[in-house]
RNA sequence: GAUCUGGUAGCUCAGUUGGUAGAGCAUCUCCCUUUUAAGGAGAGGGUCCUGGGUUCGAGCCCCAGCCAGAUCACCA
């Protein structure tokens, strides 16, 4: 940390507005130092057990070392019980002045304890367990120790009997801007990032199982492929090119199945500069995984298992459910054509049809088309309108027309059509796969063919062509099929949040508006008042040229931010500086 | 991007036709030996999101803006 950084800081500080709670907090550490007590003290400490360990193994008398936040105190006179987080949980633990202070000196628990410490803070326990009258496993303090304390009052919430909460921190703006408050005072969102990782860790073991192997492809990348969105762009200096945040990965896992590996994943973070809603972050993560000599049928299986591991291993069971819906993990999923997903749901049957029946019945529909759609937009656009919210279980979409595919093999039996499916899950997207296109004469055309799309204005298309990755596909790849799966999306229908925003540590935000720290007014008076200080309150005001209005808002404002102070004195009012 | 809803104490929220800013919890002081959302009594605590306007007077009405949430559109 530099020396300009820390003077910056100090200057905030002293600029900083505090509430009456964080400067009695503040005065709290001040004492504590005084009286040889360090409130954020280097060394390790050693815990015995965890407050899970004990609720779990109770036994009446042990002895235990344990460590965590104070998170409610009910103080009464000499004795005092309080609740301790850690990591997994919470423990009671009783403090009684005489248990902890033997001898005369009362101080540890008159003052340190009841009058120094505050909820939040971090403390160490020695005890012993026992059971209170109303049997509440508890821990006797026999020592304590401050192990960090806490300047800002956490705002944690009550529960009652019926588990009915109370002053519960639920302002979705405060909690995703200061996740670590919301982590530490709602159990629940801790639980979704333990679900979140443990659906990692049962997708790596999945893999990893069957001996594909875990990879790491550029993030940033000079050509943004594999996808159709818009990238964010970079500069790099020293090569002075631009770079762009990848959208995807695509094209660089399949250059390592030309490598020679049978099958590689990523867990890849990906950047799409685009709108950002409940369901959609500019940075989010998705699954990818290629695997050689396989096709996309055999790729709907191992979806179908992979997702029924997942969802067992997250909740414990493959049902789930999400908002109204109630859907199951377990595998097989039912498979229906695009073609006859469409005609189940409008009656319409698309096979054989050309660009323009399918846009009159597109426009017969009721759906907003226009010109410059083709055959592939028109029928995604169907599907998107007509069908794809109906497919609450899982159900795999198969077979998808060729010009929304421009990385998928043709279809064995239909040159119309890919060898694509996606994953619907309540209606909504969540894997997607292939029989990847290894002809690299084809993917030349395929891509020239996106670059006359993008040209004519169809702003899906991709407009970059990558030609290494052509090159690479000329050396040769071995039929392929690869998976793409949404890993926010999932763990959203896994724990049943409908929005990004919960599943995502720190989702973006826009910045906060940093507070002007003195106002022009303030800055020009703070100015005068440097040449001489202190100075005559009227005169000061007329070099200030300022009006009354302006000219009390400044001073008051200088005062509050402990700029400047007004002295009272026989001689009259005089603004000094401090 | 459009529409709607919201922004008041550390937290959760009230706030009457526009008339001195409220509650519960938290905090502080005093009293209190095993309680469990809540022991008793008292006290302190506010940029009512920001900036304009109307008005004798604005938390409230009007205009503009900021931030968030929801719905829709666009986008995977």
């Amino acid at each position: 940390m530099d020396c300009l950084y820390l003077c910056g800081f100090r200057k905030n500080y002293r600029l900083m507005q505090l509430s009456e709670q964080e400067r009695v907090r503040r005065d709290k550490l001040a004492s504590l130092r005084e009286m040889g007590i360090d409130p954020y003290p280097a060394a390790q400490f050693d815990y015995t057990h965890t407050s899970k360990q004990i609720n779990e193994k109770f036994e009446e008398g042990k002895k235990v070392v344990v460590a965590g936040r104070l998170v409610s105190r009910r103080i009464q006179g000499k004795a005092s019980f309080a609740e301790l987080q850690d990591g997994e949980g919470r423990i009671q633990v009783y403090f009684n002045r005489d248990e902890i202070c033997t001898g005369e000196d009362k101080t540890l628990y008159n003052e340190v304890y009841k009058k120094l410490l505050d909820i939040g803070d971090f403390i160490g326990i020695e005890g012993e367990l026992f059971m209170t009258q109303v049997g509440e496993k508890t821990i006797k303090v026999l020592d304590f120790q401050l192990l960090s304390k806490s300047l800002k009052p956490l705002p944690f919430a009550k529960k009652d009997r019926e588990g009915k909460e109370y002053d519960a921190f639920h302002d979705a703006e405060q909690r995703y801007r200061q996740r670590y408050a919301d982590l530490a005072v709602n159990p629940t969102v801790r639980e979704i990032f333990k679900k979140r990782s443990a659906l990692f860790t049962a997708m790596r073991d999945f893999f990893n199982a069957e001996g594909y192997m875990e990879v790491e492809t550029p993030i940033l990348q000079s050509i943004p492929g594999g996808a159709a969105a818009r990238p964010f762009i970079t500069h790099h200096n020293a090569l002075d090119i631009p770079l762009y945040l990848r959208i995807a990965n695509e094209l660089y896992l399949k250059r390592l199945i030309v490598g020679g590996f049978d099958g590689v994943y990523e867990f890849s973070k990906n950047f799409r500069n685009e709108g950002m809603d409940r369901t959609h972050n500019p940075e989010f993560t998705a699954m990818e995984i290629y695997v050689s000599y396989k096709d996309y049928n055999w790729m709907m299986e191992f979806t179908e298992n992979l997702l029924e591991h997942c969802a067992l291993q997250v909740n414990g069971t493959t049902k789930a459910t999400f908002k109204e819906h109630h859907v199951d993990f377990k595998a097989p999923y039912r498979r229906v054509t695009m073609t006859d997903a469409i005609i189940e749901y409008t009656g319409f049957d698309i096979t054989g049809k050309s660009e323009d029946e399918l846009r009159k019945a597109a426009l017969e529909m009721g759906l907003d088309v226009d010109e410059t759609m083709g055959k592939g937009k028109l029928i995604d656009e169907i599907f998107g309108e007509k069908c794809e919210g109906n497919f609450i279980a899982p159900t795999f979409i198969i077979d998808y027309p060729k010009e929304m595919s421009p990385l998928c093999k043709e279809h064995r039996d239909n040159p119309d059509l890919t060898e694509r499916f996606e994953l619907m899950v309540c209606g909504k997207e969540i894997a997607n796969a292939y029989s990847e296109l290894n002809d690299p004469i084809e993917q030349r055309a395929r891509f020239e063919d996106q670059l006359k799309l993008a040209k004519k204005g169809d702003d899906e298309a991709t407009e970059f062509i990558d030609y290494d990755f052509l090159r690479a596909l000329e050396y040769g790849m071995p039929p392929t099929s690869g998976l793409g799966i949404g890993m926010d999306r999932l763990i959203m229908f896994l724990t049943d949040n409908p929005s990004i925003q919960e599943v995502l540590f720190f989702p973006q935000m826009r910045p906060e508006k940093k507070k002007v720290e003195l106002t022009e007014e303030e800055k020009a008076v703070l100015e005068l008042l440097k040449q001489e200080s202190p100075q005559e309150l009227e005169s000061l005001k007329a070099k200030s040229e300022l009006s009354n209005k302006k000219w009390d808002k400044a001073i008051k404002g200088l005062r509050s931010k402990d700029q400047a102070t007004v002295d009272k004195t026989d001689e009259g009012l005089f603004v000094r500086l401090l």
